[in-house]
DNA sequence: GGCAATACGGACCAATTTGTCCCTATCCGA
DNA sequence: TCGGATAGGGACAAATTGGTCCGTATTGCC
């Protein structure tokens, strides 16, 4: 597991909510837990773009923040699940309130990504196009 | 600039939010510029951690991403301002929202945020003093 | 003149995160 | 017996992000 070498910053809330969300694909993992798909492979077949070792990882890191519970059933084939705890249940409102903002908005920020990504490659003229 | 080489996934509300608020430290800097804070050496003595580069290539991705705008004064020494757009304003409710949740529940992400470096970097057994 | 404050940004390196490849294990069904 | 489903994880590589160092510019103050 890798070690961090530079310790973070952890002032105000903002700083320690960051530590424990970032991570590419935890709030997405949160609301599809949130929605009834507990184990792994359910979670992969609802998020493609991610892969099984990194699932693995990110689950971890929020299992060790109390986010969620892993339950290992000791059948064969084997069988986990994870639950949010009480705890990441307080992060669903909030996660509902990003998502809903993204959607509302998902027009517009479609294109100042695309647009920035087409600035950064040095094609600005192409940010007026898309 | 870095050109993504991994097109990002942009299916949901949720990835969407990602793309624009992920950085370190721009949850921050919109919200000090929220508060009027509204200079780049101002923003920086309110975030002593990061450092003017990076500090200046956050606020180009907002900027670009719309949620931000600069303003330059032709006056000397330079004399630059960053607001919030239209855009941008309509996120301040939510990472009031991210904030309160985290000054909240501060204490116990400190203690789980410490137990998971600690068991990230081997030493289990000092999990349980934090 | 020398120094501080203001602000910008290139080149390059370091840290961190994410992804790929490979191997383990068990049971079921064709 | 072989392939597929389930789940885990080490070693290593690639991608991405963040940081350091340096150089540019102008004005005002001592």
């Amino acid at each position: 597991m890798y070690v961090k070498k530079i310790v973070p910053t952890l002032n105000c809330g903002l700083d320690l909510v960051g530590e424990v969300l970032y991570g590419k694909w935890k709030i997405r993992i949160l609301w599809f837990i949130h929605q009834g798909h507990l184990r792994p492979s359910e979670l992969q077949r609802k998020i493609p773009d991610i892969t099984r070792r990194v699932l693995n990882v990110q689950l971890k890191e929020m299992e060790d923040h109390e986010l969620v519970t892993k339950t290992i059933y000791p059948v064969m084939p084997p069988k986990v699940e994870y639950t949010l705890t009480d705890f990441g249940q307080t992060l669903i409102p909030l996660i509902g309130a990003i998502g809903l903002w993204g959607d509302e908005h998902q027009d517009r920020l479609r294109r100042v990504i695309l647009k920035h990504n087409a600035i950064a490659a040095g094609k600005p003229e192409n940010a007026e196009l898309v």
